[in-house]
DNA sequence: GCGTCCCCTTACGGACGAGTAAGATAGCTC
DNA sequence: GAGCTATCTTACTCGTCCGTAAGGGGACGC
């Protein structure tokens, strides 16, 4: 924990566009330190080394500067998911890529995966909406090719992949926490997992 | 939604066991509802048809109160699972029983889930070291089983265990909020894709 | 039917934190 | 260097909700 990105000396004037990244970088800490609930604008503001009016003159108020950080990683997610399952044509490599991006979300982002994975503010609506759209749509990404290359039914494909986004998505937070096995080798672990069980789907007798 | 198990006309007395029974179900619909935070300790008092000083006199304070919930049902969660693990010497049946035991507890409760794989008190130390422990122990279970049948490495066991709880918690969440699926169904489907994934598995080369 | 105890109530204190009003100051233009 | 504007600060209001002090009322013994 190292003072903040405040190479300004507190006093400091910015044109609006940098204070409003440096307000966002310091937002993001704090609420992934302690959540939404615990996070003070008091403290963003002082992170940033800045009064707390300057946070309102860039946002409306407390909840809209956390969705405003939420719906940004949570668009990067997905967009991630998505890059990893267009980069190949192989379904082995394709699951690989698959896992590969969520343990590369977990592991990076500032810790950006507590906003969407571990959001403490779910009860709102708008934030429950946000982040079970994340889960859905990227699972509707692999569901899409489930459904190539399985003769599975819409909702069994639908069931499949949501179970297989919480597998990466468990296995990389806990592996993250964890910290005893290199990420390749992690990666590559529970992508085996994964293949050994959608590979091949028709071709044994339920 | 229906009125509180307020058969009592508000105002009726009750010995000390029944009452603190009553509270912790009134706490937990409340909770439950609402998450931690939104959570009143006025309305829970209201809902169980008492005045708040009462609660007070059952528990020391909103905190105690949410955990002794939170750690009645962790315990249960982790109680089916060594059920259903010890309730078979089949390994098939063993998967099948272990998933039915989430798609059982997601299911049933009265949604205290929610509390479990949804707290919005995970920052809180406390809090954060029950959910992550549920998870932990139930994924201990699966990954001493695990090591038993296959000769992967400690570590190993570990995270393929945590990849399986993961998929576990996440497909029945979304089963249950989509509500499409006949249970038995989606937790075969999931059985199988987790049997197809584990079992077997020193038999491939990797 | 009167005292006594336990359970319960109404009503308040106090902390914390979001959001705001009003005023100060830097730095640019001319 | 005087004036102007956008940026920033101090200091406050206000609402919410946890936790508590002090007092009412039913049931039972006598």
């Amino acid at each position: 924990m190292t003072a903040p990105s405040e190479a300004q000396p507190r006093g400091t004037r910015l044109p609006r566009i940098a204070r409003r990244r440096q307000l966002l970088a310091a937002a993001q800490q704090v609420f992934v330190e302690r959540g939404y609930h615990a996070a003070a604008m008091d403290e963003i503001a002082e992170r940033a080394g800045v009064s707390k009016p300057v946070l309102y003159q860039h946002f409306p108020g407390k909840l809209e500067l956390y969705l405003a950080l939420l719906e940004q990683h949570s668009e990067a997610l997905v967009e991630k998911q998505r890059a990893a399952l267009q980069s190949t044509d192989d379904n082995w490599q394709r699951v690989v890529a698959s896992f590969k991006a969520y343990f590369d979300f977990v592991s990076g982002e500032g810790g950006a995966f507590r906003l969407v994975f571990e959001s403490d503010l779910r009860n709102l609506p708008a934030v429950r909406e946000i982040t079970e759209q994340t889960t859905l749509r990227c699972a509707e990404l692999i569901g899409e090719v489930i459904r190539q290359d399985t003769s599975v039914s819409d909702e069994e494909a639908h069931l499949l992949s949501i179970g297989l986004v919480g597998m990466a998505e468990t296995s990389a937070r806990y592996w993250l926490s964890r910290g005893t096995i290199p990420k390749d080798a992690a990666e590559q672990l529970i992508a085996r997992l994964a293949w050994r069980g959608i590979s091949g789907w028709d071709l044994t007798r339920h």
